[in-house]
DNA sequence: GTTAACAACGTAACCGGTTACACGGGCGAA
DNA sequence: TTCGCCCGTGTAACCGGTTACGTTGTTAAC
């Protein structure tokens, strides 16, 4: 590989003329700059971008650390990211923790010296720990997580407020007895989604201890609930689900019980995945944008690189949408198919 | 931050034996090691991976070069990638070629000096151009790409079989006039999917000009293909369409005009998306490992940095697997649903 | 007692770029 | 003519690590 040092002696130049006539600094005559670009082209010279960044103090690359990779919903955040970042010139390094709390920190720790700037997403993790594993010297923006002591900027979805809308619109549209489904104990949007719902019945449904069932987001918990529902004497007419995912479980197990969605019990569900249009009847849900929360955090982190103060944009949080659609539809209006 | 020196004058060695201890190599006595492990801890000295790669003349990075990340397609390549790359402490370094030609260049140039190889997919790319832009030096795997002429390693999908088998399939059934929905002239998967259809359908239909519906992937394409399916007096009793959104599409097209499937017409698409087992009736389909794709791939070049010849295993076939659901259930069982 | 061998550690070169500073020459102003 | 300035270019230090090689001190072998 030719190096440009190569590319000078074949130029005939003094490396530092050699760079700057590549970068396109001043302080070059047009002939010089001429014989070193053809020097490059003969040597197909390109400039060692690992090399670059040791005297530029800048890498060109953000470090992306997320959980895991599985489903839908990461892959929105990277394309997101992928999306603001390309327009910056800017590289991707992805680094995953699996899960672990240990990998976190090695994760973390081997960003040092490869990345300008760092996006986490901590899913089930402890501020104080969080703290501990980052470098203060890095800009970092977290995703889908809200810093609360920290003074770190981050960016989250308003999971109580959609929640609370869903469960809302289901008692307006008649519910007299809404079950939750709820997902994992520990993850944050399921605490604050669950919260949501509580707080809607007791406000707008008087209901102070509602029906919650367990289940931790993944559609074979849903299928579970359903079973639970039907067995139970449980009295119900809408069930909320965490998510969409474990919508998608219950309405089979459902429909193999015979039930139907929405004659019999109303189904809702949260993050609008892909699949949710495609059910029949369609799924009722409230609507994430996961890309933006991936390109908002993005240029966030840009913005600080840049040297700019976030200052109240540090935070921000986006609100869902609810999308209504068959699987919440009115008596009247169940036979009518929504696309 | 601290560097290594600080640490070294720190623990009062010099940097050789500071660099020594912290990589665990021999010829370092426990008391000074424990000194230097001590400076570390105090500085809280993290190495520089960018330095370190400098003179290690490794990245221990893999690039990865996609022509886009939208859709679970790429989010599964990813994710089997990184499951082997994070078996080998490997990190990915993403590179959007955003579909431009022009940018796969750029994309490829940028990794020079960040990476140790490269995982490319190359969609509509001619394989000359394509050897302009790699580096030779650089390993490099081609991903859902046979590389022909050139003699660079690969991974890819046997497309011609799957649509072959699935044509197979559908005669086998009973249909005898089977449609075809194309995907985009120049994608390299749509036209093998095609010739395969097409030879089956002569080999064994007895077909010599069958007919073909253009298509380019999207499910909206495939709606347009059911346009055209009912207002034509197309005869058609089975329709295969060359990815599974266009079935989506397609099916959601049939369904608006009251079409019966698979009564009317049987439905068969290829990739088998998450999706297509939740349609109703759930959707017949080609089963392609897409994370095999990227773990295969990526365990091939970690063969190839590790110095080792990969001989006939250069190349690499994966061959979907037929999955017969309720779009092409025979008449008898198109009243039973197929979960 | 001398020497060879080896273990522990230090010095400095190097990876491949960038850039502060030095230097020489050309030109305008006094 | 001489001085000063600026422009184009070269020299060398530097980014933060790794490592070849040299040095010192200890021990085993003769």
């Amino acid at each position: 590989m030719a190096t440009l040092r190569d590319v000078a002696r074949e130029a005939g130049v003094s490396v530092a003329t050699a760079s700057r006539a590549i970068n396109g600094l001043g302080n070059v005559t047009a002939p010089t700059k001429a014989a070193v670009m053809a020097a490059v082209k003969k040597l197909n010279f390109v400039p060692h971008s690992g090399a670059r960044s040791l005297t530029r103090r800048k890498t060109d690359t953000v470090g992306v650390i997320l959980p895991d990779l599985f489903g839908e919903f990461f892959s929105e955040i990277i394309r997101g990211i992928d999306l603001v970042a390309h327009e910056s010139g800017m590289h991707l390094l992805l680094g995953n923790m699996h899960g672990s709390t240990h990998e976190t920190a090695a994760a973390i720790a081997a960003m040092r010296g490869r990345v300008d700037g760092l996006l986490v997403m901590p899913p089930d993790l402890k501020p104080e720990l969080l703290s501990d594993y980052l470098d203060p010297a890095l800009p970092t923006v977290l995703l889908n997580y809200d810093a609360g002591s920290l003074d770190l900027p981050f960016v989250a979805v308003d999971n109580y407020r959609g929640a609370y809308a869903m469960t809302e619109a289901l008692l307006a549209r008649g519910a007299r007895h809404v079950v939750h489904i709820a997902g994992p104990k520990h993850n944050r949007d399921a605490r604050d989604r669950q919260r949501g719902f509580v707080d809607a019945m007791a406000k707008i449904g008087g209901v102070r201890n509602p029906a919650i069932l367990p289940g931790d987001f993944s559609e074979e918990s849903g299928l579970k609930a359903a079973g639970l529902l039907l067995q139970g004497q449980l009295p119900a007419d809408a069930v909320f689900a965490a998510n969409d995912q474990m919508a998608v479980g219950l309405i089979a197990g459902l429909a193999e019980a015979g039930k139907s969605v929405p004659g019999d019990v109303m189904v809702a569900g949260f993050d609008d995945i892909p699949l949710a249009r495609h059910l029949n009847p369609s799924l009722s849900t409230m609507q994430v944008h996961i890309d933006r929360l991936g390109s908002t955090a993005m240029m966030m982190l840009l913005r600080i690189l840049r040297g700019e103060t976030l200052g109240s944009a540090s935070a921000t949080i986006l609100t869902p949408a609810l999308i209504a659609r068959g699987t919440t539809a009115m008596a009247a209006q169940a036979m009518t198919a929504q696309p």
